[in-house]
DNA sequence: AGACAATCCGGGTATATACACGCATCAAGA
DNA sequence: TCTTGATGCGTGTATATACCCGGATTGTCT
């Protein structure tokens, strides 16, 4: 029966589930949705070392740099050198920034979509619990 | 902004960090939280192939193949052949019922820890609305 | 200036996950 | 029985994720 009640068993069904619906939305943008938010987020900080980001996503700064290569690759940012020669420095490309434009609408759809199911009330539930674990 | 709110990277953060929880605990037996479930899952099926395993957690067959590949790799279970000669069955292997036994009295330590955080009420808030996503 | 520690990154290794493709096997109908 | 279509797997490919190690750069203290 454990497996039926397992916190984090049913977490990554969860996590999967939403994953896919985001995903699907942004599939016609050629990104997913770790890889549109991750944008989002050098956005937010531009220009970045791959440390400071790896540390504001809460990721490992390795899977940062890889994720981060397959944005170069998609033409998306660009990864060049600051003053200090060792740090990665992460800059929006003029591609990322169409993207971000045209994902805002399609991420808003799946975000509406979900709290319209949920309801505002248990959307914010859902959001307090997941900060207190 | 919208990131911080956005429901799947919120999701996936708990779950990464719900996940490494669950790892900690069942270290020193070697296997993380998948692992662990995975194999309470083929226990309660076995024998069980790997479609039907696959169905019932809610997994990509090609990824449950995978893992069941790491379990046959530790000697925790074994990967035999039915009637039909198609099918992969899964058996628990003797080493496999150890680890189930031992990490039980583990996986309850952190079941019960998130538990006495969030509190029964919560905790079964939590667990309903992940349900509904 | 030189030595040493701290910091930053890349790559190796391993698991988790999904999708698509092709091969083997089985089942059903001609 | 033979052909066909369905079913079950394994593998290739790609991304996501973490940990560890080694090399390069920087900062600091003597």
């Amino acid at each position: 029966m454990s497996n039926d009640t397992c916190h984090c068993i049913l977490l990554r069904k969860a996590t999967r589930k939403v994953s896919s619906y985001y995903d699907e939305a942004l599939a016609p943008l050629g990104v997913n949705i770790g890889q549109f938010s991750l944008l989002r987020n050098i956005r937010r900080m531009e220009p970045v070392s791959l440390t400071d980001l790896a540390h504001k996503v809460e990721l490992d700064r390795s899977t940062v740099g890889r994720n981060a290569k397959v944005l170069e690759r998609l033409e998306l940012i660009a990864i060049g050198h600051g003053e200090d020669q060792r740090e990665a420095m992460l800059t929006i490309a003029p591609k990322g920034r169409d993207i971000l434009e045209k994902g805002a609408p399609l991420w808003d759809g799946v975000q509406d979509d979900i709290e319209a199911r949920l309801g505002h009330e248990k959307a914010r539930q859902l959001q307090d619990l997941l900060a207190e674990l």
